[in-house]
DNA sequence: CTGGATCCTCTATGATACTG
DNA sequence: CAGTATCATAGAGGATCCAG
């Protein structure tokens, strides 16, 4: 039976019974998604999902970026085969970024979380300013 | 026209081209995803999905999370509008936190990302390792 | 052009003690 | 029981300079 179907109250309640002691250290959403939900690298898959690009395009197209964390980025979605990496020994030398299949597969994935984002944003705007005009009184 | 179709390199574009000083900050996606997107708030949902919890039995169910993230996790969940907070004036006091229909769209969303990682996550971890053994060559 | 190396700051998270 | 307040720490992210 697929275990993704029992309820989460039930998972965590095996793993303490069975004396798991790595917290969740290793749980597979958070091997995912711990290393992808950071500032860029969305946005970066979002792009090279479009088509490929090199790395100063991407640091153009995303102006408010390091040059530091787009290098990081690249090598986080590199590292989890997300994205691949081609160098031409040019003069100077360009590299070109490119999404793999598992990462466009992640990328429709994740696509649901920013449509409903899109579809939603002015609710939970709302209920943020009603929340905080609550407090406030 | 839906401007959500529109390519994500188009609209930085056109944010740029309009002067939009701002970074990203009042991006849509980022309104929600940021603010979900931590350590905690995650798990709590997907609990919250499943029934309404006490205080106490959120604690108790997830034994690594400390009492202040705790509450930190579900005022912002409460904030955003994802769970509603009741008290019952029981002494002594008891609280119960249930998810709202907008929450539940929400987790509805995130759920393809999770059950995205529960069937990928050998893949990753097999790339982390061979990108990792590549380094150290 | 594509980065690597450093230094610095700020935020997220955690530990602990206290309260209605 | 259900929190709040305070202090401490690790890591993310940013600025800057340097190099093949």
């Amino acid at each position: 039976m697929d275990q993704r179907f029992s309820p989460l109250k039930a998972r965590l309640a095996a793993r303490r019974e069975a004396g798991v002691t790595d917290g969740l250290d290793n749980c597979p959403i958070r091997t995912v998604v711990s290393s992808f939900a950071n500032k860029w690298s969305p946005l970066v898959l979002q792009l090279l999902s479009e088509q490929p690009y090199r790395f100063g395009e991407l640091r153009r197209l995303v102006p408010d970026i390091s040059q530091r964390m787009i290098t990081q980025s690249l090598r986080d979605l590199q590292r989890d085969g997300y994205v691949s990496r081609t160098v031409f020994p040019t003069k100077p030398p360009s590299v070109e970024y490119r999404i793999t299949p598992l990462g466009q597969s992640l990328y429709e994935a994740y696509r649901s979380l920013v449509d409903w984002a899109e579809d939603n944003h002015e609710k939970v705007r709302a209920a943020r300013a009603a929340f905080d005009a609550g407090e406030g009184a």
